[in-house]
DNA sequence: TTATTATTGTCACAAATTGAGACAATAATA
DNA sequence: TATTATTGTCTCAATTTGTGACAATAATAA
C-alpha cells in the first residue's frame, strides 16, 4: 500500500468512547516524538467504502475490531488545515515529505463515533502513535487540531438521543444489572438519574429480557441480570 | 474559476426543502439533454470552508441565497460512482473530458437540507442545467445515482427532530397562522395532528409571539398571527 | 438461629402532560 | 338578525412521570 491508493483530501476521526463502571472515556492517540494528542483517524483507499475505511483503519492502528460506528458530522474548515503539524508529524516518523506531500494537503475530516466496553479490549498503538489510552471526558489531554471540537460535537450528538442509538448495548457485558444499565445513561448524560423511575421507564420500552440473579456476595438482596433484546 | 481550484473527491448534495401551503417539495435539477435528474451540489473550493461552498454552490445553480443549511449524512460508498455518468453530463455541454478529467474521479458526497418558503423565491437553473423545478416528495422523478436515498434519509432526520430544529422558521413567512404552522407538521411528519394539542402544545413552549389578527374576509372567526420569538 | 445491613423490586399517590371533546366568540354572508 | 365556518379556550379523562414508602431478600454479625 503506498500513497498513491488513498483518496485526496479526504480523512475521518473517530471519537471511540468506553466505559467501565463509572467515567465515559475516549481513546486518545499520542504521536512519537511530537507531544501531540490526537483521535484515532486515517485516510480512505480508493476502492474502498468510506465506512469500510473506518473500520479498517481502527483496526490498524488501535486493533479494535468490528466495533459498532456512527457517522455524525464532516469537519470542512479551512481553518483545519495546519500544513506544519501534519510535517511534524511526517518528519518526526522519518517520513519523506516528498513522497507523502499529499498529507500535508487540506483535508475534510468525516467524524465516527464508537461505543465499546472498554474492560474486553486493549486497544494497541501502531506504528505512528507511541501510546493509545482512555483519557476520562473531563480530564482530556489537549488535542492538536479540531479535535476537542470533534470530541463535543460526538458527546452532543450522543446526549441528544441516548435511547434512540441504544448507545448501552455498546458499552456493557452481555449481562448486566439494572444498576450498571443506569450508570451508563449517568455517565452519558452528566446527571443524576432516579432509580425507581429509571427502572420503569426502560423496563416500559420493553428491549430487555431478565435472566436468573446476580448473587455477588454482598449483604443484601441479588439484582436480576438483564440483556437487550431487540 | 477553473478546474484546479476545487478539491478532488469532495462534492456536496443538497435537499432543499420547499413548503407551500399543503405539500412538502424537493428542489431538483435536469441536466440538459441528458434527462438526467439530480440534486443541486457542486464542489469545494481549495480555499474555502465546506459549509461556504454549499452556500456558494446553491447560489450560483439555483439562485437561492442565504439559506439555512443543515449537514446531515457523508455519503462515500464506492457503489455511488459511475464515471460514466458525469461522462454523459460534461459531453452533453459539450465539455472538454480531458479538462474535466477529476471531474470523473470518485466523489465523496457530504449532503445538506435546507428549508425555505418556495413562495418568496424562483429558483433558475445554471447553465448545466434546463430546468429546476419542485417535486411533491411523493411523486419524484427517476433520480441519479443515489439521489433518492440521499432524499430519503433527508428526510428521515428531518422527522426525527422536528422541532429541535425549528424547521417552520423558514418554510413559513414571517407572520403565520396557527393553522399554517400546524400544516407545515403535518407535512414534515406525515400525519394528521389534533387541533388543540397541538395549539396548546406549541404554544407552551413560548417561541411564539401573537400579532394582530388576520382578517381574511372569509365568514368565521378570524385568526391571531403570530411571528417565531427566539 | 436470629437480628442487622444494604440494596432491590414493586407499589401507591401526587404532579405534570397529553388526548379528546365541548363550547362560546367571532367575521363574513344570507 | 340568523347562519356558517373557524378559532381560542376550557374541562375532564387518560397517560406518563416524580417521589417516597415498603416489603423482600442475600450476606454478615451476634
Amino acid at each position: 500500500m503506498n500513497s498513491s491508493d488513498f483518496l485526496t483530501h479526504i480523512a475521518y476521526d473517530s471519537v471511540i468512547f468506553g466505559f467501565s463502571g463509572e467515567k465515559l472515556k475516549i481513546l486518545i492517540m499520542k504521536y512519537h516524538n511530537t507531544g501531540f494528542y490526537a483521535l484515532p483517524g486515517g485516510f480512505v483507499l480508493k476502492n474502498e467504502n468510506l465506512n469500510d475505511a473506518v473500520q479498517r483503519g481502527l483496526k490498524e492502528r488501535t486493533g479494535l475490531d468490528n466495533i459498532y460506528l456512527e457517522q455524525f458530522y464532516t469537519f470542512g474548515d479551512t481553518a483545519r488545515f495546519k500544513p506544519e503539524v501534519m510535517a511534524t508529524i511526517l518528519q518526526s516518523n522519518n517520513f519523506s515529505i516528498e513522497d507523502y506531500k499529499w498529507m500535508t494537503e487540506r483535508f475534510i475530516s468525516v467524524a465516527y463515533y464508537a461505543l465499546i466496553n472498554y474492560d474486553h479490549v486493549v486497544p494497541t498503538p501502531d506504528a505512528l502513535s507511541d501510546s493509545c489510552d482512555w483519557y476520562a471526558i473531563d480530564a482530556l489531554p489537549p488535542l492538536m487540531l479540531d479535535h476537542l471540537q470533534i470530541v463535543q460535537k460526538a458527546l452532543q450528538t450522543l446526549r441528544d438521543n441516548p435511547e434512540r442509538k441504544l448507545v448501552s448495548v455498546n458499552l456493557l457485558p452481555t449481562l448486566f444489572t439494572m444498576k450498571e444499565l443506569q450508570k451508563v445513561y449517568e455517565a452519558i448524560l452528566g446527571e443524576k438519574l432516579r432509580r425507581t423511575t429509571f427502572q420503569r421507564k426502560i423496563l416500559s420500552l420493553g428491549i430487555l429480557k431478565r435472566h436468573e440473579k446476580q448473587y455477588s456476595g454482598k449483604a443484601h438482596k441479588a439484582p436480576f441480570l438483564y440483556s437487550f433484546d431487540v
